[in-house]
DNA sequence: CGGGACTTTGAGCTTTCTCAACGATGGTGG
DNA sequence: CCACCATCGTTGAGAAAGCTCAAAGTCCCG
């Protein structure tokens, strides 16, 4: 695979990301258009790419792994505000420079869009600049839901909501277990990245899913792999109350 | 004035909000045509005009007075997610409902848009949809501001950062006192209101204040009246620390 | 098979919340 | 115009949720 270069028709077309995010708005022959500003880019895992306060040059569409998106205090203190999945993008500033920081979790490959180049682009395919409007309305939507979690949820609220949103977000397996219907799901991110995320600390979010576990609501023998249960599907319903039904448990 | 009509080309010329938002992108003349859409509001300080789950049927742009946005679960827990001041666009959602409330703190005039109908206005004047990108990005880059101050600051840090924030957004009066520059700001919510931004309660944001008073970084005679001393602006900056600054006073 | 990083669990502490009382403020009706 | 009442804001004391520090367990990956 080409690397530093603009994507050719058939990479688009392999691409996990062809058919959402931006370029799910274009016709194959006006995508060719987009990919000409397009540079193909390979981020390892654990490597920054977006650095708060930097010039903001460029625009990414995430094509395969996940992408922590963050912001940080003076003395370390971090907050985590999304992950992102293949078909992504990422990028947007309000001024010249970046607003926030970025983090490949997994080994990470990205479509680099020049800002000034894609600013084209939306000239040419309005649909393109209706597309990123709906992304945009979409993400500033989902950060006032975590803004509820951050500000009024409690720690088994919070992880109790993360499992059950990164569950529709990755695309969680769906299996029929001997009794129940299972969700398999995957978190590429570590215990420490799910606290920032939260706002809370690793040892509260592990001791969180200690106790989802006991009460039978999740499982798991490996950190990154977890089951949510039939339980979890019950409780997570608008109608219970999370935290009661545990003290009850 | 008149109430539930579109607003004059006189009356849009007077509106404290001509000039900024999204009107400011339109010319006079492009502004009537958007102006006949338009119907002018009132609402009364305390009444709530958008529910949460409700049908998303117009967009609103506040002329006069102040709102606040808010989420709440179903045991009453409430999130505000911010507050909104005149020339300020509100009514954005990515499905058919809203996923917010809205209601007037102070008594509000406001412009109603029918959604559909603005969407026709977008077609002829894609600058106000490129504006309203703007707006968008910005709001979602300002909410993850505000996860970061959710998720990973004390209640002494929110509730600085929150006056600081306010003082720039409400516009506030700069006046030049015998021995330093202050800074006036006037608050037109409640503590509670305050308290359901920051993710605190009531009493905390109440001692917080007092705390900042006493170390002599603000002061105030009067619930809604807050003064930002020198010392605020300082221990505000970057490069200080102010709870370690505080825990010294 | 060993070492480092990540995760889990435990014990004690800190911050913030809860509950309660008191004080201030603003609006209303006598 | 004043007194009263309701609402809002402040302060205090005790409780609780989550944090810090510490240690033991687990999982990769070489």
């Amino acid at each position: 695979m080409s690397l530093g270069q603009s994507p050719t028709p058939t990479e688009c077309g392999a691409c996990d990301a062809r058919h959402i995010g931006l370029c799910d708005a274009l016709s194959n022959e006006n995508l060719e258009s987009l990919a000409h500003v397009a540079q193909r880019i390979f981020v390892p895992a654990g490597k920054a790419f977006i650095e708060e306060d930097s010039k903001a040059s460029h625009f990414y569409n995430l094509s395969r792994g996940n992408v922590s998106i963050f912001k940080s205090l003076a003395d370390g203190r971090r907050q985590i505000t999304g992950f992102i999945g293949a078909g992504h993008f990422l990028g947007h500033a309000d001024s010249g420079n970046y607003r926030f920081s970025a983090e490949a979790i997994t080994d990470v490959r990205l479509c680099r869009f020049d800002r000034a180049a894609l600013a084209n682009e939306f000239i040419k395919f309005p649909d393109l600049k209706s597309r990123l409007l709906e992304i945009v309305t979409h993400e500033m939507l989902s950060a006032q839901e975590q803004m509820l979690l951050l500000g009024r949820k409690t720690a088994l609220e919070r992880v109790a909501s993360f499992l059950s949103s990164w569950a529709k977000q990755s695309g969680a397996c769906q299996t029929q277990n001997s009794d129940q219907t299972i969700l398999l799901i995957e978190l590429p991110m570590s215990r420490g990245d799910i606290a920032d995320y939260l706002g809370l600390t690793t040892e509260t979010v592990s001791r969180s899913l200690s106790q989802l576990k006991r009460n039978g609501l999740i499982d798991f023998h490996n950190a990154r792999n977890v089951t949510l249960l039939d339980a979890f599907r019950a409780s997570n319903s608008p109608h219970i109350d999370l935290a009661q039904q545990l003290a009850r448990a």
